[in-house]
DNA sequence: TATGAATGAGTCTTCATTCAT
DNA sequence: AATGAATGAAGACTCATTCAT
């Protein structure tokens, strides 16, 4: 019983995630979700109450996947300089994709629900992701890759930089040259010390 | 056209201004803004014919506000290092005041309204601090106060940084010890080296 | 301006006490009440919020217009008995009447909206009758036209049974003749006295 | 049929009774029952079809308690006034139970079912009480407890004015001092002629 | 018997926008 | 220029009822 009823709830997640990245957050109605499954009024709500609920259902699905992804692809003995760039490649990507992100929706999702910093999961993530690049510095320091006097300050500057990118690519549009320059400059930081 | 009804376009704009503070841009109905100045409903549409408009014209005059600021308080001989300081320490107010300002607006605005790079004012108002920035820290380096080999590149990661903070401020929240260390970090990067 | 808005606010409340009298209280919605106008769904939030705010209204209109009979029709030199049974006629006529009477929607309105003692219009109207019927009774006596003992525990109980009739019509159904009888039991009461 | 069929309609039965004391009779709906039972939605449809039909049985049941229970607690050699008495106080304690009785539920659902008389459970209780009464009184009289000419008019004027008060109870409000005084005045109409 | 997912009609409520005055 | 009553579309939500399993 539960599997089919789980399968529903499958197609309305990922169908209203393809709805949030189109029309962000606060312009998706559930009528939109509900004509987008083809399914019935009264029938969302037996999963749904909100696209309140919806999308933060969406969110927790999508931070779950993004730390499956971090720890899957990355190899074991790659250079501490080698996973930065993937990720800041990673990021790069993520940011130029007009349409197909969660960004915008994510924003006005937090703008409206002003969500406690200990369940915030964009604070979390973005915590999360200091550590990792913190930690990747130091690796790269020791190795002599990198050179840092401040790897912690060092890793939330980036990510500072990288959320004011993604806040610039929605508001004021960004090329893909002014992002790669902004990812060198930080990257030079790191490696053009003598 | 006459005085009286530029009286009352000032009277509309200030107090919308007020409004799209409080509830950001998205929320705000021809109803609120209506029922604030204590006009009648078809008198606004005299003026303004959507929230859109009123608030493109808030926008537009807050930014042309923020030239005169810019220019007019700060002193002829001052050290850059001293503007600098005094320029982040304004960012850092408006990022951490929570309520009084526009910013959650500005992003709701431009979210839904993908202005052309050429009009865009906040592409404007971004290239001109990143210009103004950029003066700067020439000048700071002449001086002997900075040391910096890409003046603009330092710019723009400090004002990418700043847009960082401004957004996560509102999504993630964001303490005051925080935007410190991040702008402590920014100035570090420009006066430590030996 | 406000003479053409108090119309349709007249207009509104007379429809809607209609409605109330056909289809009781819990049955009514504002779409009865749009409906039976002829105004648009939004026009009549425009003067109530709520089928509870239309019933409060008419219920209060209700009552301002009994007090109003009451003290017209009476003669100045009748007989105490005459008006006793002049009133009690009113009430008879009220009890039978199926339809077009507002028993079954105050019922379910005061059912559903407990009001404090003090604001319960039903209350009031309850007290107010007991009070002119004391006196009525008082006068009966002085008169010689009544025996009583005790006017106010006789002017309460004419009313709880007037109450209990009002109800049971609604409930089990009442016929003439059985109004009639209870009611000369409580006039006999008064008279048959040797 | 079968016997764990019939306990479940019991259950049901139950459950609801308690459901419709608490939220009268209109304000009931088929999930409440249902959530209420812990019982599914299609299961609850092979027992009844409606809240009215589900009511009606719950009232039916409540009348045939009623006649138990009135035939059973009476001693066979009491007085007719301490059985009267015994009646009343009975009858007080239901009028004063605000929350845990049936009345406004009662009220509410024949308000919209309008019975047949012959048919109408509220009728023949009323009826039947009448009679044992009138009964009482005649008992009474001949024992020289209660002086009364009337027997049946007085226990239809007890039976109402206990109409008059259980429905003011629950629309206007009431006093337990205010249910004394008026069963002392019916009482004194049946004691206190010389 | 029993389940519970699914439906769709019905109601409430709010808003941008118009228009007669 | 200004008013504010009026409209109707749009969205949220709930419920009785059905039906495949």
């Amino acid at each position: 019983m539960g599997e089919k009823s789980n399968q529903k709830r499958q197609l309305i997640l990922e169908t209203a995630r393809k709805i949030f990245m189109e029309k962000g957050y606060k312009n998706v109605t559930m009528k939109d979700i509900v004509e987008a499954c083809g399914i019935s009024r009264g029938g969302l709500y037996l999963y749904f109450n909100s696209t309140r609920d919806i999308f933060a259902e969406v969110l927790r699905l999508e931070s779950q996947e993004m730390d499956d992804v971090f720890s899957a692809g990355v190899p074991e003995d790659a250079a501490a300089s080698d996973i930065l760039a993937l990720f800041l490649k990673e990021q790069k990507k993520e940011i130029l994709r007009k349409k197909s992100n969660l960004t915008v929706a994510t924003y006005e999702y937090f703008f409206e629900n002003k969500v406690a910093k200990k369940d915030n999961l964009l604070r979390s993530r973005f915590e999360e992701a200091v550590t990792v690049i913190e930690k990747l510095i130091v690796d790269g320091v020791e190795n002599g890759e990198f050179y840092c006097e401040d790897p912690l300050g060092c890793a939330r500057n980036i990510m500072y930089v990288l959320e004011g990118l993604k806040a610039s690519a929605h508001t004021m549009g960004i090329t893909e040259k002014t992002v790669d320059s902004e990812l060198l400059y930080v990257m030079q930081g790191l490696v053009a010390e003598e």
